[in-house]
DNA sequence: AACAGAAGTGAGTGACTGCTCACTACACGA
DNA sequence: TCGTGTAGTGAGCAGTCACTCACTTCTGTT
């Protein structure tokens, strides 16, 4: 068919592809998202997709660093204008309602099982690395403390991912944290 | 051909299967393996395979459960005789020991990934339900402590996926937790 | 010996999918 | 207005894969 929508400026149309892209790779992996189920979403051919990208894995990377962008991003206006205890606090509890986003959390899963693979598992070194140093600039916090920072946010992905919250059991509510105060 | 191997007992057969699928789908998650890969590696026909698991998603399943019943395997083995506090780290340390193995790490952050599949969601919080009610039972811990030790479990599946010991750099010894004391 | 049932397989099939190629339409500069 | 580069596509290929069917071989029982 004619094309229904506009040129479009290469740099936005990117953007819309791998947006699309983080969608159905969040929801079925790597290797079950299929490439015309991405483009379908994009609103663009499937051949075009591969001008772009060259291949469904390069793909999938592109998806995962904007995945890791978008927690740098919400930790970064988090943070804002804090430091020390609560600039992590605020991290923490922004960290949630990111992670309510099925398709920010499940894309982080999607990455680590997939890590298998070089490429992929060095993007997810990157990606943490920025993270890391991110949260370790803005609060101050000692190694020690940083490590227990992100190993509930481990348990959050976990949480999140099961849906704990719904389960009305002792051990789902103990390991969601519903019972104590500090969320992250 | 004909048969080289002579007849098996169904469980004993059953299990191998199980262990050769969990090897296959540790390495290319749900969607990524093929039925042959895991036939060929456990040595019967793929069509026996069918047989036996009716479905790919089943056999998945399975060795999931598998997945699970080795952690738990594993922190019995390790709290054998100890309790309290003395318990907690030995399990802790044990894990460590288990996800060394790839086969039983990967095999875990697949499950994870294919969790928007709700029969395998529902096996995940089964499985996790049944470990964490060990912990608790062997440990007698508070489900304060007991979230600590999860989240930490949760971290060292990060660090052990990403092989963050080998970078030496400041970020991935924090998080590895080369730094200090208490592994778990 | 004869049979039942179960272990196990060869050979396929329809559907899908990553990727390519040859092509068209559009915008812009001269 | 005309040419050129680039956004964008239709059609299809080669390969893969979950799953099926009809079949064979083995073993235990009577």
């Amino acid at each position: 068919m004619t094309p229904v929508q506009t040129r479009m400026d290469p740099d936005e149309r990117r953007d819309q592809v791998i947006a699309a892209a983080l969608v159905e790779f969040a929801e079925s992996g790597l290797a079950g998202t299929s490439t015309e189920a991405i483009a379908v979403r994009a609103g663009i051919s499937q051949p075009y997709l591969f001008k772009m990208f060259g291949t469904k894995r390069d793909l999938f990377i592109a998806a995962s660093k904007r995945c890791f962008d978008n927690i740098v991003k919400t930790f970064t206006d988090a943070a804002e204008g804090l430091a020390g205890e609560a600039a992590l606090g605020a991290m923490g509890e922004a960290y949630l309602g990111l992670i309510a986003d099925r398709e920010n959390l499940m894309g982080q899963l999607q990455m680590y099982a997939a890590c298998n693979d070089h490429e992929v598992r060095e993007c997810a070194r990157d990606g943490f690395r920025k993270i890391f140093q991110f949260v370790h600039a803005a609060s101050g916090a000692p190694p020690e403390k940083l490590r227990e920072f992100f190993a509930m946010g481990m348990l959050c992905n976990l949480s999140a991912a099961l849906s704990l919250t719904e389960i009305d059991e002792p051990w789902a509510q103990a390991l969601a944290g519903q019972t104590k105060d500090a969320p992250l």
